[in-house]
DNA sequence: GTAATCACG
DNA sequence: ACGTACGTGATTACT
């Protein structure tokens, strides 16, 4: 069997899987569809070939040759779309990372690279595929020469091949008459000129005719058609010229040699780097892990069950700068949710990393004891400390350093901050996951078995963890978020822990009741539905409630989403007045939402204390916010009374009383102060209506002239401008045209002159820098300003106008946590904080400390940023949530 | 696993 | 001409 040899035109195929592969992109907004596209390719080619050699040819911006003799050539081209000229450079970095030959130069074209290599190859007696998405190659084929041309239809890539009998065949004309054929007919997409008014037919007629352009120039006379002899006559030049351009150069003077396009495994480390940072999921089972697990710090980590070693261990731990720690944790109790510590994974240094399992003397009480010991003397470095801050017995988070937190703050734009990830990001280490490493088993069980995988995993998780720190604490300093991450976060992280434990009590009978009174009025709409669309349906789909609404029932308005009508609630909203029936399906979706979510939602989060205990997630938002998961307790009904009521079964415990402050209008007041407009910050120092006083200089009438409806408008303006105002999306929110929202727009900037020339600036820097920062230094990069797309970058641009808003309001109310928090520590009180919402702290209060709380709420919120407006709270005092918002 | 919908700030 | 408000999470249907 020859040796093969698979040649592959770069630009060609990546410009093919861009167009074939839907948009892709990873988390830091990099296009990844073409790469992804490539690579398929080039796989199943790999796979279907199984190659010696393998090289990937690239056309190089210089002109070539063919530019010289005809500088038109290739002149229609248009220049590839952003989207995937970023993609050129990454997917020479992947080829590279896999050690595959990338062959460019200057002066040549991929082909005319092609073309040498594929010839001098098949000298050297190999077997040649050579790929392309286009028939330019054709020219090349031969008895050892397979033309590979990859189509993808419909998802699935498939392969047309092309040996010169192949050619002959579908083309009729063999591989060095095709280079005449393109000479006489032309070529569109490189621009060549070809013969005038000879297309495809004509040419191909000609060439099975007379098998080459000298021998159709010799019988020219014989040709019938005139207007086709005519033409030749005439255009002699532009057929020799265009046989230049269309032909391959086959012995250009290229500087590779078969050697080094010698195909290797090309799953090695660095590539599998760039594939996770690429999001390439599905690629990365291609990894087999040994051949790319070349780390060898696993053989460092040790298990310890020895009881005067532990105790050294630790001793050593005291003397150490600082150390890393996780706890170990199983949690396979399904019913109870309830978490068992099972060990400890110690990292003292690079070459000293403990495992230490619970078992005989090494109690839980022994080990947190300990550990606490160490808190005491060392600085402790972890993953997720949150989880872990029972066992620290910890007063604050203060002095600790979480990488997940860290990571986070470098960029919180990404979805995965889990330890493997990390190690990939700041060691540049590959290390294999928990599901890799102990499968099925839980950790008990592993530790149990104490397993070398079970340790790899263990050590892996404060090993990474201590080798990320300095990493990350110095990109933190370099970017200016050290003193955020040290002084706001870590803190906070403690705080939140605290809450998380305290949890909010939940009447449990109440919330049944209140499922059970909607269920009845949830039926009863049900059927009416059904009764006046004629048929029985799933009234929660909204694809078939579109088809009874839009198809069956004819109504106006149909269509809006790819999939078919839309049914949300804005468009219903306009048929309801004219269709009794529109208005019970917007009822029911109102009651069903709050029967699923919240009444039957909430009822099964309620654990065995009677309270609710969420989490809250401190690295998920682009903003800096905090997110709250199972339950949400975010997004408890407000606005509306029905849901309102919701509010009623979250109760204080005996003796306890709410008090709930929250900041007033937030954002807009650090929009006065960091756009530094003088009117706006004198409009706060007016008064606190600021909807009246906008709509009173914007529509330049006395305060006490402003109708509801002025109000109502600048108030929508007001919003409009926190989330990055545009006319469309305020014309959509206020139901007027766009030209009268680009009015109100105009007016505002007209009567808050800095508000627009703040915002833009916003905007241009965060077009130069690639991110917009807080007051406190928190960055969050905007990928999408630099993209060619009018609709990503339209995005990226209101983004660069909310994000400090809404991330310096998210820094100021952590700080007022940590206050608030700490002062009642201090104070000793009783009183717990047990929830946030963005701009509200909700507090379960002693009866006999409502006004000390409410005194400290006040203080520490209004006190926790200096602006050029104060921060105004509103307070409220309750037997329920719902009296105390 | 994604899309549609809707709850909150 | 393009086609949207910013930031989240839970539920349901459906592939």
């Amino acid at each position: 069997m020859r040796e093969k040899l698979v040649l592959i035109d770069g630009h060609s195929i990546l410009n093919r899987a861009f167009y074939g592969i839907p948009d892709l992109s990873n988390a830091e907004g990099l296009h990844t569809n073409a790469i992804y596209g490539f690579l398929n390719i080039m796989f199943k080619i790999i796979e279907e070939e199984n190659p010696s050699f393998l090289a990937v040819a690239f056309d190089l911006k210089a002109p070539t040759f063919r530019h010289k003799i005809y500088p038109e050539y290739k002149g229609t081209r248009k220049g590839m779309p952003d989207e995937l000229r970023e993609q050129v450079p990454i997917m020479k970095e992947v080829l590279q990372a896999m050690g595959i030959l990338i062959m460019e130069k200057e002066g040549l074209e991929a082909d005319d690279i092609l073309g040498t290599f594929a010839k001098k190859a098949q000298g050297q007696g190999l077997e040649i595929a050579l790929v392309s998405g286009d028939r330019d190659l054709l020219q090349i084929a031969d008895e050892n020469i397979k033309i590979r041309i990859p189509k993808t239809k419909s998802g699935k890539t498939e392969v047309e091949d092309y040996y010169a009998k192949d050619v002959l065949e579908t083309m009729q004309v063999t591989p060095t008459q095709f280079i005449e054929l393109k000479a006489l007919m032309g070529d569109t997409s490189d621009n060549i000129p070809g013969v005038p008014k000879i297309g495809p037919k004509t040419a191909t007629d000609l060439m099975v005719a007379y098998g080459s352009l000298e021998n159709i120039y010799a019988h020219l006379d014989e040709i019938s058609k005139k207007s086709v002899r005519e033409t030749l006559r005439e255009h002699r030049d532009l057929a020799d010229l265009s046989k230049i351009l269309a032909t391959i150069e086959i012995n250009a003077d290229i500087p590779y040699t078969l050697e080094q396009a010698r195909y290797t495994n090309p799953f090695t480390k660095d590539a599998y780097l760039l594939f996770k940072k690429l999001e390439f999921k599905n690629l990365l089972n291609k990894f087999e892990k040994d051949a790319v697990n070349e780390n060898n710090e696993k053989d460092n980590f040790k298990l310890v069950t020895d009881f005067s070693q532990v105790e050294d261990i630790f001793n050593l731990a005291k003397s150490k700068e600082y150390i890393s720690f996780y706890t170990l944790e199983d949690n396979n109790k399904k019913k109870s949710g309830e978490k068992e510590f099972v060990g400890l994974s110690l990292c003292l240094s690079k070459e000293e990393v403990y495992i230490i399992p619970v078992e005989g003397f090494l109690t839980k009480g022994y080990l947190c004891s300990k550990l606490k010991e160490l808190a005491q003397c060392v600085k402790l470095i972890s993953f997720d400390i949150k989880q872990q801050y029972s066992y620290l017995e910890a007063a604050s988070g203060r002095g600790y350093f979480d990488v997940l937190i860290g990571a986070y703050l470098c960029n919180p734009l990404k979805n995965d901050y889990s330890i493997v990830d990390i190690a990939s990001e700041y060691l540049g280490l590959m290390i294999s996951d928990r599901n890799q490493l102990l499968e099925k088993n839980s950790i008990k069980q592993a530790l149990e078995e104490k397993t070398d995988k079970f340790i790899e995993y263990a050590g892996f998780i404060s090993y990474v963890s201590y080798m990320a720190m300095p990493e990350i604490k110095n990109r933190l300093e370099k970017e200016g978020m050290l003193s955020l991450f040290e002084e706001i976060e870590m803190p906070l992280s403690f705080v939140l822990y605290r809450m998380e434990r305290e949890g909010v009590k939940v009447e449990k009978e109440a919330l049944k009741e209140y499922g059970d009174a909607l269920l009845i009025r949830i039926e009863k709409l049900e059927n009416a539905v059904y009764e006046q669309a004629g048929e029985k349906f799933n009234l929660n789909s909204p694809k078939q409630l579109g088809e009874i609404l839009f198809g069956k029932l004819q109504l106006p308005g149909g269509k809006k989403t790819k999939t078919g009508y839309s049914t949300a609630a804005d468009v219903l909203e306009k048929l309801a007045p004219d269709y009794p029936m529109i208005a019970d399906i917007l009822e029911y979706r109102t009651l069903a939402k709050l029967k699923s979510t919240y009444a039957d939602g909430l009822g099964t989060c309620i654990e065995e204390d009677g309270k609710i205990h969420t989490t809250f997630n401190q690295t998920i938002t682009a903003t800096g916010r905090i997110s709250s998961t199972e339950p949400n307790l975010q997004n408890i009904p407000m606005r509306m009374e029905l849901g309102r009521q919701i509010r009623k079964v979250f109760v204080p415990k005996e003796d306890y009383v709410f008090v709930d402050a929250d900041y007033s209008q937030i954002e807009l007041r650090l929009l006065a102060h960091m756009s530094e407009d003088e009117r706006l910050i004198d409009a706060y120092k007016q008064d606190s209506d600021i909807h009246r006083i906008t709509a009173s200089n914007v529509f330049h009438i006395p305060m006490e002239e402003v109708t509801d409806l002025q109000r109502r408008n600048a108030k929508a303006v007001n919003f409009g401008i926190v989330y990055g105002i545009s006319s469309f999306g305020l014309s959509q929110d206020l139901s007027i045209s766009r030209k009268e929202a680009a009015q109100y727009i105009d007016k505002y900037f007209e009567t808050y002159p800095g508000v627009k020339v703040y915002l833009d600036r916003l905007v241009s820097e965060g077009k130069e820098q690639g991110y917009v920062t807080t007051l406190f230094g928190r960055k969050r990069p905007i990928p999408e300003l630099s993209s060619s797309n009018f609709m990503q970058r339209s995005f990226g641009e209101r983004v660069a106008m909310n994000s400090p808003l809404q991330g310096t309001a998210a820094d100021i109310m952590k700080i007022a946590m940590i206050r608030v928090f700490e002062r009642m520590e201090k104070e000793q009180l009783k009183s717990k904080m047990i929830l946030q919402v963005h701009d509200e702290i909700l507090i379960e209060a002693a009866k006999e400390e409502v006004e000390t709380v409410t005194k400290i709420l006040e203080e520490e919120m209004k006190g926790a940023a200096g602006l050029a407006v104060t921060l105004e709270v509103d307070i409220h005092s309750g037997t329920d949530w719902y009296e105390a918002k």
